[in-house]
DNA sequence: TTCAATAGTCCCATATTTCCGAACTATTGA
DNA sequence: TCAATAGTTCGGAAATATGGGACTATTGAA
């Protein structure tokens, strides 16, 4: 069974992060999983109910690109996480300095 | 005599900051300035030499509009530097954060 | 003063990226 | 087997970035 491709820990680049965050519906996605301890579906950590699910889709795939977010397939859904021990190791204090202050 | 408009602290935004440093042009910029004690003209700060003169004024443009850098006219040229005290005030850690990884 | 050189900005055409609707796939449950 | 649900993919439209060239402003030299 294959899953989605996540990058290696050390292919997530700081480039990669700040751009995938750069955009304010993927920074509220991050902080709307990380505000969660379980998984959520895509549609779940949508940030606004009216975005169109290709839209919606696209950033979820920006987000796994970048190293940010970790997918599985769980039935007819996926189940979302940040990585965040795998940026925590690349990039100490990254994520937490920027989710700090997002939505503020 | 009318200078180049910043906006005020409480303006500078999560989002303008990481949109503005996500281009890794302007990541570079910022970087260069900050391990300049002084100002520094907009081509003494360019990325790369042959970058376009109308493209690099727009990413002097993005970073002063974003709050990131302030820039006064001196004779023909612009003096550039960053906002650090500013941007401390308003997102503490943020760019030392992003900074501490530019450029590896 | 006048003139050339220099540093940036502005404008516009092109290239790239993003967004969304519609069609498609895959899984579940009835 | 069929309908419903969750996402993905594709293609065209809208938005954004890039760079060439004309323009402005300042300086320093003749």
């Amino acid at each position: 069974m294959v899953q989605f491709v996540h990058p290696a820990r050390g292919d997530i680049t700081l480039e990669g992060v700040l751009a995938a965050l750069a955009d304010p519906m993927r920074l509220r996605i991050v902080k709307v999983l990380l505000g969660q301890a379980d998984c959520l579906s895509c549609t779940a950590a949508a940030p606004c109910p009216d975005m169109a699910k290709s839209t919606l889709s696209n950033h979820f795939r920006v987000l796994r690109e970048a190293g940010l977010i970790r997918t599985t397939k769980k039935g007819v859904e996926n189940r979302n996480t940040v990585r965040e021990a795998d940026i925590n190791a690349r990039f100490p204090g990254l994520l937490k300095a920027i989710l700090k202050h997002a939505g503020e």
